[in-house]
DNA sequence: GTTTTTTATGCAATCGATTGCTTTTACACG
DNA sequence: CGTGTAAAAGCAATCGATTGCATAAAAAAC
C-alpha cells in the first residue's frame, strides 16, 4: 500500500503483539502458541511481508553476496566463468556481485574497495592484465576475507586458488605441433607477469627445448589485449624470411582472425601454416578449416572457484585450498599437416 | 587487528568522545572543532576506518546497487549489454548484481525475489524464453521500485524500456535479401512471444508481403535455443524441394554454423544460399564468406538502460521512458548475391 | 487454594551508522 | 558578575531485524 515495505514492526501493531512474538513466529522458532504462530504467518503471507535482507545483515554480519573482479565480461572465457560461479553461488543461496576492472589494475582497486565497503562474504579475482603488484589486495587479508584467485592468480599470494595446467597442455600442444612436422613455431602470448601467459609460454619453450628447436624471438607476438593488430602481426609473421609453419594463438578469436588473414594471401592451412587456438569458442568448429584448439573449462573453473569459496565462508578450509582443473588439447583441422599432406 | 572492522564507536571511545561528533567529523559536517576533525580524520586512516555500507544502507534505505536479470551470462549479446551496464552504473557509483534465469521462468520469478529481498535499488531486466506472464512481476509496482526492461520487455507491462527497432530491421534486411535476388527467404527465429522475435518476424513478414512473396511455412524454424539441433535444421532446409535461396537467422552463431553445414554439402553461398545473421559477433568478420548482419548495439543497450534506470532512481522521470536504440544493417559477402552472380 | 512448573510473550539491547534536539562550554558584552 | 549567544559536543531515537532475559499467564502438582 505506502511506499515502504512491511516490516515486523507493522506486523506486531497490527495484531496488538510484540516484535519479538512476530520474529519467533516467522522463524518458526519454539516457544510461540500454535495460534498466534498461524495468525501472524496468515498475515505476513496477506501482506506479503519480506523480511529485509539489509537488517538482517546487518546483525548477522554477513550479506550473503559474494563479489567477483574478472578483467572483461564480455571476454567469453569470463563470461563462462562468471556463469558457472553464478550457478553455484545462487544453488547454495549466494547472490553475486560482479565487477569488471576492464584490464586496469587501478579499477581493479577500485572495485576491490566498493566490494569490501558492501560488505561482500567472499571474493573471486581473476587479475587485470595490467596487475603486476599484489598490495592492493592487502586490505583482503588484513580483514581476513575469504578469497579465492582463479584462472589469472597472483603469483606472490599465497591463497586459495583454482587454475589449469596451462604449462602442461601448452608443453603438449606445442610438442603435437612438432610432431605434426612443424619446426618453426610462433606464438602470440600475453604479458610475462600473467600466470597464465608465463605458464603457457614456459610450456611452449619447453617442448622447443626438448625437441632441439631453437627460440626464434621473431616468433614471439606479445599481445596487448584490445589495442592489438592481429592483421598487423600476422603480416609481420607471413613476411618474414622465414616464415612460421605454425601459429600458436593466446585465444580462438585471434586464431581465427589470423586464419582469415593468412588465406587471403593465398597461403594454406594447415598446409603452409598450422593454426592453433585457445579456449574452444563454440564458433571454432565452423571455421575453415576448422580450429584446433585447447578446450580450457571456463564454466568449471568458475564452478569449482566458487565451491571452494563457499567451503571456506563456511569455514572450511585453514590453509589455501589450490585446485588445478585440466585443459585439454582438442585436434581439428588447422593443424592436421599429416593428414593434409597426405592428402 | 581484530577480526572485526573498525567501527565509529572505536574511534569515539579511543578519542574519548561520542559517536555523533565522529560522524559528523567524518562528513565533514560543520559544527565540529577543527581542532577534533583533524584528531578523527587522523585516526580513522591510521586504523583504515571504512563506514560500513550494510548500517548506512538500512539507515539511507538504499543499497547502491542495481539487480540485472539476464537470460544468460554467457550471450554475447547479454555478455556486452552487461558490461554497459557495469560501465554506466559504477561510473555513478553504483555495483551491479547480476542473476541469470537461465531461459527459465521460474528462475527469474526466484532471482528477482532474491534481488528485491537484497533491496536493490533498482532493476534491469531481460525477460526469459520461457516468460510468458507478467504476474510475477508484479511485485516490482507494488513497492514502486525503479526498473527498466531492456531488449526482452514484457510486452504487457507499461514500463520504461529500451528497446532497438527490431520490425524496421527485419524488414529492412528482408526487403534487401530481395532485392538481392532472393525470392525463398528462410528464417529461423525465437518465440512469438518474445518482443524480439515478434517483431522481428512481423518485420520479416511484412517485407514478404510488401514485395508479393508468399509465406512459405516450410521456411520458417522455430529455434529452441540450447536444444537446438541446427544441422538437423539446416538439411531439412536443403533438402525441401524448393529450397530456399537465403535463410535470415537469429543470430551469428546460428547462421554460421549453417554456413558451415550448408558448404559442406557442396552448395555455394551467397550464390545458392545468402546467410544474413544478427548481432554482429567480432568473429563474423572472418568467416567465408564474412557474414553479413545486423549490428546490435549491446554494449549501447545496457548503457542507456542503466542510466534511464539511474535516472528513475534520481526521480526524475515520471512516466515510463521508452528509448529505442537504431540497429543496422553491416552487409558483407554472405548476402551480396549481385556481386557473386556478376562474377 | 496455594505453590511450582511450563508455556507464551514482552522488554530492551544489539548490529553501525545518521541526525534532531538538548546540553554543556566558552566567550563577549553590558 | 550575570546574562545572552554562539560554538561544540552529547543523548537518544531511528533503520528492521534477532535474541537473552525477565515476566506474565496458564497448567500442573500438592
Amino acid at each position: 500500500m505506502n511506499n515502504h515495505s512491511v516490516t515486523i514492526k507493522d506486523i506486531a501493531k497490527i495484531l496488538g503483539i510484540s516484535k519479538s512474538t512476530v520474529s519467533r513466529a516467522l522463524s518458526e522458532h519454539s516457544d510461540v502458541h500454535a495460534e498466534t504462530r498461524e495468525k501472524v504467518l496468515a498475515l505476513a503471507r496477506k501482506l506479503q511481508y519480506q523480511p529485509n535482507a539489509i537488517a538482517l545483515n546487518l546483525k548477522q554480519q554477513r550479506t550473503n553476496t559474494i563479489g567477483v573482479i574478472i578483467p572483461e565480461t564480455e571476454n567469453p572465457f569470463f563470461a563462462r566463468a562468471v556463469s558457472g560461479i553464478q550457478r553455484a553461488a545462487n544453488q547454495a543461496g549466494y547472490n553475486v556481485m560482479v565487477c569488471q576492472s576492464s584490464e586496469s589494475c587501478r579499477t581493479e582497486e577500485s572495485n576491490l574497495k566498493s566490494l569490501i565497503a558492501t560488505r561482500v562474504d567472499g571474493l573471486l579475482i581473476s587479475i587485470s592484465r595490467e596487475t603486476d603488484k599484489s598490495d592492493h589486495f592487502d586490505a583482503i587479508f588484513q580483514k581476513k576475507i575469504p578469497v579465492v584467485f582463479f584462472d589469472r592468480i597472483c603469483k606472490t599470494l599465497d591463497t586459495a586458488q583454482v587454475t589449469t595446467n596451462n604449462y602442461e597442455i601448452a608443453f603438449e600442444a606445442t610438442q603435437y605441433l612438432i610432431r605434426q612436422g612443424c619446426r618453426r613455431i610462433a606464438t602470440i602470448t600475453g604479458p610475462r607477469h600473467l600466470y597464465t601467459s608465463f605458464n603457457r609460454f614456459q610450456g611452449y619453450m619447453d617442448a622447443l627445448t626438448k625437441n632441439n628447436l631453437e627460440f626464434n624471438p621473431d616468433y614471439l607476438l606479445l599481445s596487448d589485449f584490445s589495442k592489438d593488430n592481429i592483421e598487423a602481426y600476422t603480416r609481420h609473421l607471413i613476411d618474414l624470411k622465414e616464415p612460421p609453419d605454425a601459429i600458436f594463438a593466446k585465444n580462438d578469436l585471434i586464431a581465427i582472425e589470423m586464419m582469415h588473414i593468412i588465406k587471403k594471401r593465398g597461403l594454406s592451412i594447415p598446409r603452409d601454416i598450422a593454426v592453433l587456438g585457445f579456449n574452444n569458442e563454440p564458433i571454432s568448429r565452423f571455421v575453415e578449416p576448422a580450429l584446433s584448439t585447447v578446450d580450457h573449462p571456463a564454466h568449471d573453473i568458475g564452478a569449482a572457484s566458487a565451491e571452494l569459496l563457499l567451503s571456506q565462508i563456511k569455514g572450511e578450509n585453514h590453509h589455501p585450498v589450490k585446485k588445478t582443473i585440466k585443459s585439454s588439447l582438442l585436434i581439428r583441422e588447422s593443424t592436421e599437416r599429416l593428414v593434409a599432406i597426405g592428402n
